[in-house]
RNA sequence: GGGCCGUUAGCUCAGGUGGUAGAGCACCUGACUUUUAAUCAGGGUGUCGUGGGUUCGAGUCCCGCACGGCCUACCA
């Protein structure tokens, strides 16, 4: 059946060859956007020009001597309203050799027809590039999960909200460093291969280097390249990249993902908090025309200020835990087994901290909000706050019960950071920390001097999540990775 | 890693208790000069994901495998 298809639309491809007519023509200057041309009509003006049009064929509803054609390019859809007779012979044949999928150009008057469509009186078609493929539906589109993922090519031109999606993340991006931009920060590039994945703990993904006789990593965070070019001098820089954390998949992690980063000397994570707020609540009001967002069936108000929460009251509330009274990890391991969790005796108290959050807090926040002050094990890279040691600034955010960023007052004592880091080799695998080196080139660098620094990340995918109402990470990602069919 | 679910025509889906595989869209032929999920008349369609098993007989029951989805676990 499918060859069937196939064989008749190269038939007519011959057909079109035969008499002459380019099937995959070199060019095609338009003189519109389908989009500009409907806006044209719309207006009401008289004596509109001639205009000319393309784009993909997606319905042809066919009346005898007349037809109309939906034509679908980047910006939007078009009716083409065609009258047989009084089409050039060529185009006369290219209708003849019309399939659904086509891409094709078309010349005429634009009008309003007496259904109030926005139309074309078409004299003129050109075949732009024949399609040999039968599209899928045109009412339910494509809806198998893994095919969509597959071709998204498909995906996107039979559904059009997924289409939506891929704009609104563009222009997420964009806004992101517009927001960066307009306060003077500089968008830099550092390495993606890296002799030593720093910045996180999260399994690497392994490569060889040819030229260099070694192995690198693909690098799981930005953290550690940003601060060494705050000590060179630059006073704020961010970078907008790909990361790559070599776990597990599932509706809220992907392998590789989009992260932001940003770094602001003479700064700490209170300035930090602001600039979160303001950023992450315009770009919500600039996609959606509102601070109120709908998130997996709830409504979440992005209106500044967000709700502040302070993490240790946070865990007493939600989990029924004041981490101080348990200040090493088999205390509070015994703790949580009298409370009859089951706790994995391998973990370090700043895992279990997690564990606990991610539990009994994360749930909990749905509406915008900054979880603040974090226990020092759990955060090796933060300073400690002046009047508690065992406490860092650092805040994470929250909302839809995603956490969407992530910032702390920048450690900037090389001695110190240097006993965080062998703390922290302790507890992590050296399969985790790629090679389980310490990297000494960024410590030599705090060595140097770095200013007192607030520092934030972004997750990029999340964000977008949030903001077009996807409750699965693979449906923000254009490409997302499955497994070969065996 | 564990649990549940899915895989049938190009696409979206139906196929109680096992008995010759269905619909809509798309496609092909014809009608129709403002339709828009156009309409009307006619037409044909498949390795039922894959490999075994049970059975006179399997899309259907059983076991394995592949791919996918959701949940869970892991994961700064």
């Amino acid at each position: 059946m499918k060859e069937d298809i196939i064989r008749s639309r190269k038939e007519k491809l011959e057909r079109l060859k035969l008499k002459g007519i380019p099937p995959y023509p070199l060019s095609y200057h338009r003189t519109h956007t389908n989009e500009q041309v409907v806006n044209m009509i719309l207006e009401g003006k008289e004596d509109l020009p001639q205009v000319r049009v393309s784009g993909r064929v997606m319905a042809h509803r066919n009346m005898g001597k007349v037809s109309f054609i939906d034509l679908v390019d980047g910006s939007q859809k078009i009716q083409l309203y065609v009258k047989k007779e009084h089409l050039s012979e060529e185009s006369g044949e290219v209708i003849e050799c019309l399939d659904l999928g086509d891409i094709i150009g078309a010349e005429g008057r634009p009008f309003l027809t007496r259904t109030k469509e926005p139309s074309i009186d078409t004299s003129e078609i050109i075949m732009l590039a024949k399609s040999l493929q039968p599209l899928p539906e045109k009412w339910h589109g494509l809806a198998d999960t893994e095919k969509r993922y597959r071709q998204r090519y498909l995906d996107i031109i039979s559904n059009p909200e997924v289409k939506d999606i891929f704009k609104k993340r563009s222009q997420i991006v964009s806004s992101v460093r517009r927001h960066l931009d307009e306060r003077g920060f500089l968008e830099v590039e550092t390495q993606i291969l890296q002799p030593i994945a720093g910045g996180a703990s999260a399994r690497p993904f392994i490569t060889y280097y040819n030229a260099l006789d070694q192995n690198f990593y693909l690098r799981i965070a930005l953290e550690l390249h940003l601060k060494r070019l705050i000590v060179a001098g630059y006073d704020r820089v961010y970078e907008l990249g790909r990361v790559f954390r070599n776990e597990g998949i599932d509706t809220r992690h992907n392998p590789e993902f989009t992260m932001l980063e940003c770094y602001q000397a003479y700064a700490d994570y209170h300035d930090m908090m602001q600039l979160v707020e303001e950023m992450v609540s315009d770009i919500v009001r600039e996609i959606n025309h509102s601070y109120q967002i709908e998130f997996a069936g709830r409504l979440i108000d992005f209106e500044p200020p967000w709700k502040r929460l302070d993490l240790r009251q946070a865990l007493i509330d939600y989990a029924g835990i004041d981490f101080l009274a348990y200040p090493d990890a088999n205390s509070l391991k015994q703790e949580m087994m009298t409370r009859g969790f089951e706790v994995d005796p391998q973990k370090s108290r700043g895992k279990l901290l997690d564990e606990l959050l991610s539990r009994f807090v994360e749930p909990e926040l749905w509406q915008p909000t900054f979880l603040l002050d974090y226990p020092k094990d759990m955060s090796p890279l933060a300073k400690a706050k002046p009047d508690d040691p065992q406490i860092v600034e650092r805040f994470e955010s929250f909302a839809g019960c995603l956490e969407i960023a992530n910032a702390f007052t920048e450690l900037n004592d090389p001695l110190e950071q240097r006993e965080r880091f062998l703390e922290q080799l302790k507890e992590v695998t050296a399969e985790e920390q790629g090679d389980g080196r310490i990297d000494e080139d960024f410590l030599n660098a705090l060595e140097h001097g770095m200013p007192p620094t607030g520092g934030l990340g972004i997750g990029i995918d999340r964000l977008v999540m949030l903001a077009t109402n996807q409750q699965s990470i693979r449906e923000v990602i254009l490409f997302p990775q499955l497994k070969e069919k065996g």
